[in-house]
Parts: C-alpha cells; structure tokens; sequence
DNA sequence: AGCACGCCGACT
DNA sequence: GTCGGCGTGCTC
C-alpha cells in the first residue's frame, strides 16, 4: 500500500504539477487513479483535486498534508485516458488542468459533487423505432468492406464520392465491433450530423446502448452519459470533436465522418486540439481501430493514407445514381452583356425548369448577413467593427450591422469618420441572395438557412424537414447546408459566388474551396433523376474550380501536392502558429519580434535551422480582434516529433510581460 | 487561481 | 509613525 496519492490540483497554471498527499488510513482500499478528491491547499483553501498516481517516498524538505475527503466512489478514468490528456496537454501547448476541464462534464466541478446515482428514466430523446435491419452492401461495397475489416493499419480512410454509401460500410464495421463485445465511437463534424446519423444507427440497432455526446448536450446528461461509459453500459457513443474525450469503455472502433471537415479542430479556447489527431492517440493506447471517411478528404490524410497502404475507394454511387453534370458561368461576360444581378440567366432558367418539373433547387452563397462590407458614399471610409480589423456586415434581418468575430451589433447606420448617413452595401450575402430570389421566383416557396436564421433551437430541425418533405422550393444557405444533406429530389445546386471560396489569404484556402463545392455539387442528383450543378464566378480560369468542376478529387490532389511541397506546408511539413496579442499596437510588435528573433537564434545554435523554418514576425491578416492588436508567427517542422519538441520546448521557457498574451496554435486549420 | 509576504507613498 | 498599493512567489 502506498503512503502518497500523487494529485492533480484543479487549478490553471498547476497544469502539470502533481502535489503528494498523505493517505488516510480508512481512505487505503479506496483510493484509485483518476479518483476526484478534496485536498487543503495553501493556508486556508480546500481544493478539489485528481489522483494520478502514487508514490512511497517524498523529498524531506516538504510536509504533506492529509487527503480531506474523496468525492466521488468511482474513479472517473483509467490511466490510458489520463495519458491521452498528458499528451493531448503537450502536443498542444497547454496545461493538462485546461485539458481536464474541456474533457470532463463541468458537473464534476462543481463545489459540492453529489454521488451518482442511476438515472430512473431512460434517455428519452432516443426512441426505438424499430429492431436490426439487414441492408445489402452493393458488390463495391461488400469488397471495400472486406479490404478493410482485413487490413492492418489502425487508421483507414474510406474514399468514397458523394453519395457512394459509406454509412452503410460503417454500420457494418459496427455491427461486427459490436458482435466482438466492444464498443464504438462514431464522430461527425457537426450537431445536425451527429442527429440523422443517430436517427438512422438507432433504425438499424436499436435505441439500446446508444448514446449522443456534443456542446449542446446538457451538463447533467453528459454527467449521466459519463457514467454509463465508464460502466461499460453503451455500446456506440455519437458525438462531435468533445466526444473524443468521453470515457468510452472497451473501444474498439472509432468512426470519423467527412473526415475533411474543419470543425474537427477546436480553433477558440485552448487546448486547440483536433479530434482527429486526439482520435490516433486514443485509438494506440486503447488497441482500437479508426476509420475516417470522406469523398474529398483532407491533403495530410489522403497522402499519409496513400503512404501507408491504408486507402479504400468507393468509386460508384450506390444503386449507380450518376454524378451530377457541372458547369462554370462567367459573371463577367454576364455582366459584359447587361446583366448586372447576382444570378446568371442560365441559373433563373435553370431553376424555373426545375421547379416546374416538381424538382428541389439548392442555392449556396458562402458569407452570412446581407452584404460582404459597408460603405460612405461621402468619403469612402468603410464600417469597421471599433475592436476588430473587419468590416461590419449588413444584416438586414435585424436591420443592423454586425461584426463576424466580436459579435458587437450595432443600428447606427452612420459613417465612423464623417457622420455621413449615405451608406452603401456591397457583396452578396445570404440575406441578399434570398431577398433577390423572392423577387425573381415570386411564385416559389423560399427558405433561408445560416446560422443568423436560427431564432429558436429546432428552427433548423424543422426548415430541413420542411424541404425534404418537398414542401419547399429552394433553399437558400451557407455552407452549413453543404454537408450530409442527403434530398433525392434535389436536381439543381446553384453555387452564387464560387470565387469567396478560394480567395482567402492562407494555404488550405483551396483545398477548403475544393472540398465545399464538391460536397455541395455532391447534393444535386442522388435520386433517379441526374443533378445539374452550377457554379456563378469571375474567374472561370481558376484551376481549382476547374478541377472542382470536373469533380476530380484525384487531380485536385495531385496539384495541391505540389503547391504544398513547393513551400513547405503540410504535409511536407507541420505548422505551428504562435499568435502575440496585446491591447497596445507597438507592444504586440515588440515582443512579436523579440520572440521571433530568439526562437530563430535558438534553432540556428541547434542547426535545425533547415528542417524548422520561421517566418515571421507579421501582423496577422485580421490585424485587431477584440480590441487585441495581433502579430504572427509561423513554424513549418519538418523535423517531425523532435522539431515540435523542440519548439514548444522553447516557446514553455519565454516569460512574458503582463500585458503581452502569447497564443500557439498546432496544425491551425487557418492561418488568418 | 488565491492568498501571503513585502517594500514604498499619502493619511487619521 | 501606519494603512494599503499590487509586484512576486508559493501552494504537497
């Protein structure tokens, strides 16, 4: 028996520091690693801690106190999970505390945790509708399926275009996972996902064991949830990123969908982890298996996946629905020839056609709010949120002008500089777009769907429902309506402005381009009738929405490839971003390079100078964000785990001034 | 994070 | 003379 518990204190900057306590001795039997406790701590405090480990010895110079209390029976992991959130902590920069808290259920911080105790009424959200259902995989699938239950990568990546049925290779990994008695973590990239993939597994399995785990998910559930994990009690967890941290007992598979997209990464509090990273780690320490799918994956993952043999292709969609026919409008000769609104007369044509046949038309227009910038029309000055370098966006839903980034909202339509009332909107919104097409498609049914269109919490819910009920028309949205939708009668998609994609200033701004306009071409034709997609653009030359055009993943990949080697990003490289913030300019400025400047000496003295390269400093595209003025740096590793090392080694010694903030961010996902 | 200790300016 | 400013440092 031990004499100390090695806790983890739940206080921030403590991160990675373990305090030893002395065990009570009614406490002996009872104490376990990832047990919740109560310890004294400094004079007068009690604070609540985690066991980590245990220990006979401790350094004479330091006096332990007693464990004051244990706060919960069951421990509330094991020590594989306290290794994931070790790691997760280093890899990205951050204390294991500030791990803890995003991974934990904030109930378990609360002062006075109170004892679990069984829920009496099952999850009602989840009702049965029916029992398992055989589905027939097509020839492609079944040999697909085969591959992959046989391979022996831990990782698989699961090609497959749009439409070509990989849910159903999933539900049969599933199946057989389960049949081993072990259990399943599926993840979708959003909420929405997350709910008609639940809907569809509990059709085919049962509501039994089956558990949904996301941001909106209420604390008491996830506590519920929680516990039910750790008793091994649910066989398939659905959730976003944050379910990578749940408990799952006995996991055996962890399916990743549309496996591209963005919001896998967490980009606002730390730790920035990305699930799909955390999922690799997990999966090593648990012996489980990973297979990630999409029809446009992510560059790093299709290269490693060629790299590693670990690469399955669905080159058909099922029941041999054709891919939808693509074709490019040039705005400009549209314009040329006295056209001068946001649609194109094909697309009028088109739509008008498509309706008529009875058929559903998708709109997409990439930007939210009514218009892209304001402008005096006396002085030229343009509206700029006070806090952020941006401009405010028109919203003309609440007749206001709002900044993207803070959330500051206000009606003064006024020039900042002049006073002027004279003010003009220009670009093309959402709000814009809709606004045109009731006046255009007068006699048809309209919705509009973005994340300013959600008043109340089943809004959503119910346009979607409305729409894949045919009841209405069109539906107009950002590219949240890009993904899953999954509307046989859908034969048109109308893409408004396809440039807004591809014209961000960072390096995956064409693979995030390439990737949303196939994925939404990729909703046009899943039925009997063939799709018919057009994409509106000034510049038709584009490469990337060429290769978009013709849906050609592989080729799109082929030149992304070369881009990305040619200089050095990923995945011929890692990027670590280190964001210096302050609310004073030219002390952002200061330190940015002062920082800068020490690393790069740093790596020279090392001669790693050519396999870590820094760039830097540079203000950042969006120079000011919530009154902070921001400066960059940028890291390419190719060093791989010794490089990373290396510089978050360096980056943990810096002390900084008060009032400069320091922000790394690990693989961004932008680097605006 | 808190909470103490500590070393300098204006006050009953 | 002391009350209190918050800079610095420690908490098993």
């Amino acid at each position: 028996m031990y004499k100390y518990a090695l806790v983890l204190v739940d206080v921030a900057k403590l991160g990675t520091k373990t305090f030893s306590y002395l065990i009570p001795k009614d406490f002996k039997d009872k104490i376990k690693i990832g047990q919740a406790l109560s310890v004294p701590f400094g004079p007068k405090r009690k604070i609540k801690g985690y066991v980590v480990g245990f220990s006979n010895y401790l350094d004479e110079s330091i006096k332990a106190k007693y464990i004051d209390e244990i706060l919960e029976s069951e421990p509330l992991f094991d020590i594989e999970y306290l290794k994931l959130l070790e790691w997760v902590a280093n890899y990205y920069f951050c204390d294991i505390a500030t791990v803890l808290k995003t991974a934990l259920p904030q109930k378990f911080f609360e002062k006075n945790v109170k004892k679990y105790r069984k829920p009496k009424k099952e999850n009602a959200a989840l009702k049965e509708e029916s029992g398992l259902i055989e589905h027939n995989l097509s020839d492609e699938q079944q040999k697909v399926y085969e591959e992959i239950k046989h391979v022996n990568a831990q990782n698989s990546l699961l090609w497959g275009i749009t439409g070509s049925g990989k849910t159903e290779i999933y539900f049969k990994l599933i199946e057989d996972t389960i049949k081993e008695g072990k259990n399943v973590l599926f993840m979708a990239p959003e909420i929405a996902l997350v709910s008609q993939l639940t809907m569809r597994t509990i059709n085919r399995f049962g509501s039994q064991n089956v558990a949904i785990w996301h941001s909106s998910i209420s604390e008491a559930e996830k506590y519920s949830v929680w516990q039910r994990l750790r008793q091994n009690e649910i066989k398939i967890l659905f959730g976003a990123r944050s379910a990578v941290f749940a408990p799952i007992a006995n996991l055996g598979l962890i399916i990743i969908d549309e496996e591209h997209d963005t919001s896998y990464k967490q980009t606002m509090p730390n730790p920035r982890y990305c699930a799909k990273n955390v999922a690799k780690k997990l999966a090593q320490l648990y012996g489980a298996k990973i297979i990630s799918g999409s029809a446009t994956p992510d560059v790093e993952s299709f290269w490693e996946a060629q790299n590693t043999n670990s690469l399955f292709e669905l080159k058909n969609r099922y029941n041999n629905a054709q891919l939808p026919d693509v074709s490019i409008i040039d705005m400009k000769s549209e314009r040329l020839e006295g056209n001068l609104g946001i649609f194109s007369r094909t697309l009028v044509e088109k739509t008008k056609q498509t309706v008529e046949r009875g058929e559903q038309v998708i709109f997409l227009i990439n930007r939210r709010g009514f218009s892209s910038y304001t402008q005096c029309m006396e002085c030229g000055e343009v509206l700029e949120c006070k806090k952020c370098a941006i401009p405010l966006i028109y919203h003309s839903q609440t007749n206001s002008y709002k900044c993207h980034y803070c959330g500051y909202e206000t009606k003064a339509a006024k020039c900042a500089k002049c006073s002027s009332e004279e003010l003009e909107n220009f670009g093309t919104g959402s709000q814009r777009v809709e606004e045109i097409a009731r006046k255009i498609f007068s006699d048809m049914t309209i919705a509009r769907l973005d994340s300013d269109s959600l008043n109340t919490k089943n809004e959503h819910i119910e346009i979607l429902q409305k729409f894949q009920q045919g009841e209405i028309n069109i539906l107009i949205g950002t590219q949240m309506i890009a993904k899953g939708l999954d509307n046989p009668n859908v034969t048109l998609v109308g893409v408004i402005n396809a440039d807004l994609s591809f014209n961000l200033p960072d390096y995956r701004s064409s693979e995030r381009g390439f990737s949303l306009l196939t994925q939404v071409a990729g909703r046009s034709g899943r039925g009997e009738h063939k799709g018919k997609v057009i994409f509106q653009t000034y510049n038709p030359d584009n490469l990337f929405l060429q290769k978009a055009k013709e849906q050609d993943y592989l080729s799109f990949f082929e030149k992304e490839k070369e881009l990305r080697q040619e200089y050095d990003y990923p995945p011929y490289s890692k990027i670590i971003r280190i964001i210096i913030s302050s609310s004073e300019d030219f002390m952002a400025e200061h330190a940015c390079v002062e920082i800068a400047a020490h690393l790069e000496n740093y790596i020279k003295k090392l001669s790693l100078d050519e396999r870590i390269i820094t760039l830097g400093p540079v203000p950042c595209v969006i120079g000011k964000i919530r009154g902070e003025y921001r400066y960059n740096i940028l890291i390419k590793n190719k060093l791989g785990q010794k490089g990373h090392d290396t510089v978050l080694g360096f980056l943990r010694r810096i002390s900084l001034h008060k009032e400069i903030k320091m922000t790394v961010d690990v693989d961004p996902t932008d680097i605006l």
